[in-house]
DNA sequence: TATTGTTATACTCTATAACTATA
DNA sequence: TATAGTTATAGAGTATAACAATA
């Protein structure tokens, strides 16, 4: 147990309360209500994974008549607005591992939203294109996931989700 | 970021290209460089998600020495702030299925960091308490995770941290 | 040698159903 | 009937290693 801060408010939190009853019947019931999360709250990570998993749920629920997952849709997208890219292209964009790849577009081929096609310059590569079908599709699914992130965002104002937006990629950016 | 470009890029993308070659050879490679994400950036679900996978990254590397992953630090500080919780009550509060926590204390029991005592007045349930081994291990897996926070907040001033997290937590709780 | 796409595989996380013992 | 903890299991998502073809 090193550097021992001044105050270190923090640290109290792990005196404060402790194993009670530890053989005899000290056991009670923590108070009812809502439970403390402490100093949780303020960890980045934890509400920002609590945040993320609220907004996929919605995302899953709104395009489940559809069936397009996230990253479906981010392929779709992605693939839409670079007509040709190879799958190690599309996989680096997305933080998506080449191997992980191999079944999405897989499934996207075999559901007719996309197409590979050989490539003429490196027969090592296919180049991704959406098929005609594709890009209407993706019109659809486009519509849907605005309802879905109006609703998500329905708490801000435009300009809280655009610095919302703004100071997750400074973030992210950040850690890269 | 949402740098308008002189050509105006983003709102093309729909029309630009599309299903070249479907049979002859019209497949060409996209261009060069950072690929178009085209309003994949402004969907929220797909912010919160990229910079959720950075920071959960960096903070599993950062705890890595002390064997704890982000759901484990999150159940330990959860039971250190509300001695004598029973599973239900946790699981609710982080939003883990009871299932899935069955596995995990099992794991924080057989470290001795924390214990099941027998509710006397519930005799179904299990009061949840940290060990003394368990309140320093805290101790010391929160100054490890402090240096992740500093780390994953380096692009944030304290202003925007704080208007960071309280956004989060308008969304997640708007859609609750 | 390095890269692309692929296969196989494993590990984590998450979700559900069913069981028991209590309430 | 409903709830707490447990078991078993299945499904995503993600990660690595190895291979053939090609650069």
């Amino acid at each position: 147990m090193s550097g021992v801060s001044p105050r270190s408010i923090e640290r109290q939190h792990a005196r404060r309360n402790g194993e009670e009853g530890a053989g005899a019947g000290g056991a009670r019931p923590a108070r009812r209500g809502p439970l403390q999360l402490g100093y949780l709250s303020e960890h980045i990570g934890y509400v920002v994974r609590r945040a993320q998993l609220a907004i996929f749920k919605d995302f899953i629920k709104t395009m489940a008549p559809v069936d397009i997952r996230p990253a479906q849709y981010s392929v779709l997208i992605v693939i839409g607005e670079n007509p040709g890219l190879t799958q190690a292209a599309l996989g680096r964009a997305l933080a998506i591992k080449r191997a992980n790849l191999v079944g999405m577009l897989n499934e996207l081929e075999r559901r007719k939203l996309a197409r590979r096609v050989a490539s003429p310059s490196d027969r090592r590569s296919h180049a991704l294109f959406l098929t005609a079908t594709g890009r209407q599709m993706l019109a659809r699914f486009h519509r849907l996931a605005l309802e879905h992130e109006k609703r998500a965002t329905r708490a801000l104002d435009p300009a809280e989700k655009r610095v919302l937006l703004e100071l997750l990629v400074r973030v992210a950016r950040s850690l890269d």
